[in-house]
DNA sequence: CCTCCACAGGAAGCGCAGGAGT
DNA sequence: ACTCCTGCGCTTCCTGTGGAGG
């Protein structure tokens, strides 16, 4: 039933599975990663020695595999683990949603006690119902904390899971720790430093070569036989090792490449697609940080955008180019008669000159002092992106 | 030269939500 | 579960800067 739907979806396109591209899916083998696979498994099977698990820290940009080895690693330890007659049990928690000590916890407990719901339970129950758990089994219990420089009372859970720790007879807690934000390290504690990086680890960016073997890979998985050149593969690569060697940029790349073949309905992942496709990405990364910024900058640059798109009133510079140029009174003044459009309380002008700054330092806008020439002490504004572009993410927005 | 305008950006203070302390 | 405290977003006020115009 599927069946004819499937040939005709496989018809115009040329992937295989697109999933494979995501940055959800852990190839069965990860290239150039061997050594750091080594080490994470060389800290972890201590546990399968009878010895506790060491804390381990993982410090690496982003795109650099350090949630992929993680949990690849894990999967080949718990598939080894009867084998071996030990518990071993596994929580991977992304920190950025769960970004309390108590949520945190929360999910361990429900994890340990999967029929449970614990919610307004206080913590120390939580604590205890992972502990309870992990004594029963004897088990190894592996807290992966992904983005961990998000959570708040990082020191007190930390802490919580020292004592709980010490409090067992039987099974351990280990934690692994994992953030590409290098200061993270000098906010912690000293005591819950020194336990969390019992082992710390460094995952290098990886280089163009490392790039195309990653892509390589993932092409064959996810695209048809020879639907993608090597010199698309060539460029995505260069590209992404430009972009501090992210590898997650570079499968991105090649996705949206494939995307946009797809909608021509090429056979065939040229290099013309990457470049395109990075145009895409690119904006994408822009377009999502307008619709994420707060409301009122959000105004301040739609009123930004309007007033360069009018057009009718731009000021020359030095008579030269026709750039429009705005100054900082007459954002104001828009800015203002968009709030009253939108029935929205105008903040005043000096907070709208933060926004102002806090727009260019985003890179959306960008802002000059007037200097000598024009009037007296200005700022000069000018968007980095086509009004009408800007105009259009923010309505989509607005009016919700 | 002096004053006014148009604006930049620092300082102080205010109300509020949410975390810490008990 | 209670208050207390603190940080944050914001306003208000203020001082400083340089061109325009009398």
């Amino acid at each position: 039933m599927d069946d004819i739907f499937e040939k005709e979806m496989q018809k115009d396109t040329v992937f295989v599975d697109r999933n494979v591209l995501t940055s959800h899916y852990i190839p069965d083998t990860l290239p150039h990663r061997e050594k750091e696979i080594d080490r994470v498994m060389k800290t972890l099977s201590q546990i399968l020695k009878g010895k506790p698990p060491r804390n381990l820290f993982i410090y690496g940009k982003t795109g650099t595999g350090k949630t992929s080895t993680t949990k690849h690693v894990i999967d080949k330890l718990l598939q080894v683990k009867d084998k071996y007659k030990v518990g071993v049990d596994s929580i991977y928690i992304n920190c950025r949603m769960l970004n309390t000590k108590y949520q945190v916890l929360l999910k361990c407990a429900e994890f340990c006690n999967s029929r449970k719901n614990f919610i307004g339970f206080p913590f120390s129950v939580l604590l205890d119902a992972v502990i309870d758990y992990i004594k029963a089994g004897r088990i190894n219990f592996l807290i992966v904390l992904d983005e961990i420089d998000k959570v708040k009372n990082l020191d007190d859970l930390i802490y919580s899971l020292v004592r709980a720790n010490e409090a067992l007879e039987s099974g351990h807690i280990g934690v692994i720790g994992i953030t590409n934000n290098v200061t993270f390290k000098k906010e912690l504690d000293p005591r819950s430093r020194s336990t969390l990086l019992e082992e710390e680890m460094v995952f290098p960016p990886y280089n163009a070569e490392q790039l195309q073997a990653i892509l390589k890979q993932r092409v064959k998985l996810g695209f048809k036989d020879g639907s993608v050149d090597d010199s698309a593969i060539n460029l995505a690569s260069a590209l992404a090792a430009q972009e501090s060697g992210d590898a997650r940029y570079a499968l991105n790349l090649i996705l949206k490449a494939g995307e946009l073949a797809d909608e021509d309905r090429a056979k065939k992942v040229g290099e013309s697609y990457v470049t395109k496709a990075r145009k895409v990405v690119e904006e994408e990364i822009v377009y999502e940080m307008i619709i994420n910024l707060p409301e009122h900058e959000k105004i301040a640059l739609y009123a930004i955008a309007q007033l360069t798109s009018e057009g009718s009133h731009y000021h020359r510079l030095d008579g030269t180019a026709d750039e429009r140029v705005l100054f900082s009174g007459e954002v104001y003044e828009k800015y203002e008669a968009v709030c009253r459009d939108l029935d929205k309380v105008a903040r005043s002008a000096r907070w709208c000159r933060e926004y102002i700054n806090e727009l260019d330092m985003l890179g959306l806008i960008t802002i000059s002092l007037s200097g000598k020439g024009v009037r007296g002490n200005t700022t000069l504004i000018r968007l980095a992106f086509p009004a009408n572009k800007v105009k259009e993410v923010i309505e989509k927005r607005l009016e919700s």
